[in-house]
DNA sequence: TTTTCCGATTACAAATTTGTAATTTTACAA
DNA sequence: TTGTAAAATTACAAATTTGTAATCGGAAAA
């Protein structure tokens, strides 16, 4: 279940948040001001932040600008404030919502599973080519094409994903050698055709395929979508 | 700049929030029924919306979980009802704010600032995390730690793709064994382990260096910013 | 038809990757 | 201290990756 930190210097909300949160589940960390609460940055690491603006040594919008460096966790701030100034204030410094007290646990309770729901399960949306019939996953290291998932080892892939980020158009041998290797060698013909050759092969890639690879009379290859 | 689908049938409401937010210099789609915002859903792909709650043909929140199977667009919620029961069946139906009229514009604004803020959008070029002191370039298959170039095996690579892209925040090894494998074996303990150890030796990871790899005691990892 | 040229493919070996298992180290309680 | 359980590292072997070189194949010229 999530961590969350509760950063707040009165004993009694404190004490009333804290029970409230930890049957709902979750393991809860108090600090009451901004130094232990920087303190146990160090040692715990939570999930979400619930920040109490006025803090005895300190301003909580400060802490939360320090602790963006630290993680991506969602900070709701708790506040008597209510004035507009503050509020956006709170949101400046990189909250992520923003309570004004007294508040009904129940809607804490909710406020805190949107954050969480959105920002902790944030399932990793990898960077990908998608094209019609054809997709290319960096992260996983795979490509599909015509619904067939293949995984393609680091150099067919690099070499693929540049033809599908540049769909239709040219690419030289070189431009590709130089953007894989860092530099241009004079044997790179060979290398860079051997790789299209097995990039082929492994996707399976044929008459009958969405695409082709085609090789220019000047040295350049062209991934193009076939029409029939 | 973003896209916002304002649901909203109060034509006065509606012509305030519009101008507004496209002063701000978002694109605003605009709907005063539930029946005109499924059909614009059709149309404009959002990446916002604000939603009234009462709606003449329908309620909001049904809506709302229509449009969640839809987009994951963040939806915020406007409304006059501020009955904590309400809200609560807001955040319920998959909202991820909720804001009580009269509000102030400026307010409206870093709210949905702040949701937007979240939803970044990488750049389908070449992605690459970027970090104080550390970068993993996926197409290059390389990571940057203190200055230094690595070239880094693929499952070395997913781990730490996956470590950095939510540094500060715990990460069982069955997340990372699960989304790397597709699946979840019994054995995956070690597996991770031992990447995770190759991976430390491969950055020359040690007490100098900005990151370290912490592990937990509930078989969770975190990258972690070491401050000295 | 034969020859030649050039791109595509295949062969091959060195290097790398990677899961599993063994071993060492660490943490902590008795 | 010692015992032990978990974590980290190391060892190892099978599989994969990959650059280079050899071979194949097809088009165009002779």
């Amino acid at each position: 279940m999530a961590h969350i930190l509760l950063v707040e210097d009165d004993s009694d909300i404190m004490r009333i948040n804290r029970t409230f949160l930890e049957n709902e589940g979750y393991t809860v960390h108090c600090a009451d001001s901004v130094q232990t609460a920087s303190f146990m940055l160090e040692e715990c690491v939570p999930d979400l932040v619930l920040l109490d603006v006025m803090l005895p040594d300190g301003d909580g919008m400060d802490f939360c600008k320090i602790l963006r460096q630290k993680t991506q966790a969602p900070v709701i701030f708790l506040t008597a404030r209510d004035e507009n100034d503050s509020v956006i204030m709170g949101f400046r410094s990189g909250g992520d919502d923003y309570i004004t007290k007294p508040y009904d646990l129940n809607v804490l309770k909710a406020r805190i599973e949107a954050q969480l729901r959105r920002n902790v399960k944030q399932s990793p949306q990898h960077p990908k080519i998608e094209l019609p019939e054809l997709t290319v996953d960096l992260f996983a290291g795979t490509a599909t094409l015509d619904g067939n998932e293949f995984s393609l080892p680091q150099r067919e892939l690099q070499i693929l994903y540049m033809l599908a980020s540049q769909i239709g158009s040219r690419i030289s041998y070189h431009d590709i050698y130089k953007t894989i290797y860092g530099c241009d060698l004079e044997d790179s013909k060979n290398t860079i055709r051997v790789n299209i050759s097995r990039l082929k092969k492994h996707l399976n890639m044929d008459d009958m395929s969405t695409y082709e690879i085609a090789a220019t009379s000047e040295g350049e290859y062209v991934l193009r979508r076939v029409i029939f």
